[in-house]
DNA sequence: TAGCAATAGTTGTTGTAGCAACTATATATT
DNA sequence: AATATATAGTTGCTACAACAACTATTGCTA
């Protein structure tokens, strides 16, 4: 183990690149009065890819808690971009779809965020991707 | 551009890992009672290495806004890990330094941060250390 | 030198992160 | 069927993130 990788924090990096992507993000948002967060949008996004799943699996695919989750489809609820439905089969669980104003915020977004990822790829390539993809995927699996 | 840059969302995979390294690490720090959170323990490393430095120089090295940075030492200066000292020639400015409690902690938590470092890496090589930290540093600089 | 802009830091507010404790419902065991 | 266990979700709490507004200095400039 070389000692690189004692001495070089690559967690701040990592810290700061994520942090000055959503800022960047945010202030597009804004900047263009969308009226949503970085993770509002993170949801959303996932809620038009999947329609009709759980607060659970909504968390699973967004790597957030269920708590955080909760909390985040308050607010979109709140805006009425999101509906919450129980369901008649088991009582426990509540289906979350976006209501018609909430697809509307999906189409009208998305473009922007099309935008913002291809402004962070310049100067990378294809590889550059694959590898960033792998190398992340496996620090992820290293931790317990 | 290739299609990749646009539809695989590089954005989730960064935030996972990240949420997955923050989360190890407060749980080993939690297991081994240091009593102390993951962003306390960056700001302490900081001030280790940089002796007598002001809240806006520790937010520059910290990634950190400086209202979070002023809080996170309102804590750190409660717990008595660290001292507030105002500079006598710009009476503006705060210099903050580690008490000898401080430099403690710092010397009792490091050997866990070390270990944490290395199990993070397992499996990877130097060469993957240099990738990773060019292609961050290309996306970061990317961002307007 | 009076007035204004810039800098350092704090406080208020909204939002996200995650743990613990809780309710409600479903499933498994006996 | 009765009890125990597991699952889905909410609420309370502490901490971090970031913007806006504020105080208190310092530096600049007409």
């Amino acid at each position: 183990m070389p000692d690189t990788f004692v001495n070089n924090p690559t967690f701040y990096k990592l810290d700061a690149t994520l942090k000055r992507i959503r800022n960047y993000w945010q202030k597009t948002f804004d900047a263009n009065k969308k009226d949503i967060t970085v993770d509002q949008w993170l949801l959303i996004e996932n809620l038009y890819k999947h329609n009709k799943i759980t607060h659970n699996e909504l968390a699973k695919l967004t790597s957030k808690d269920i708590t955080t989750v909760s909390r985040i489809i308050e607010l979109l609820v709140k805006k009425e971009l999101v509906v919450r439905e129980g369901s008649p089969l088991d009582r426990r669980k509540v289906y979350l779809q976006l209501t018609p104003k909430g697809s509307e915020k999906y189409k009208d977004v998305r473009p922007l965020v099309l935008e913002m990822r291809k402004t962070g790829w310049v100067g990378l390539n294809e590889g550059d991707y694959q590898e960033l993809t792998r190398i992340l995927d496996v620090i992820y699996n290293n931790i317990p």
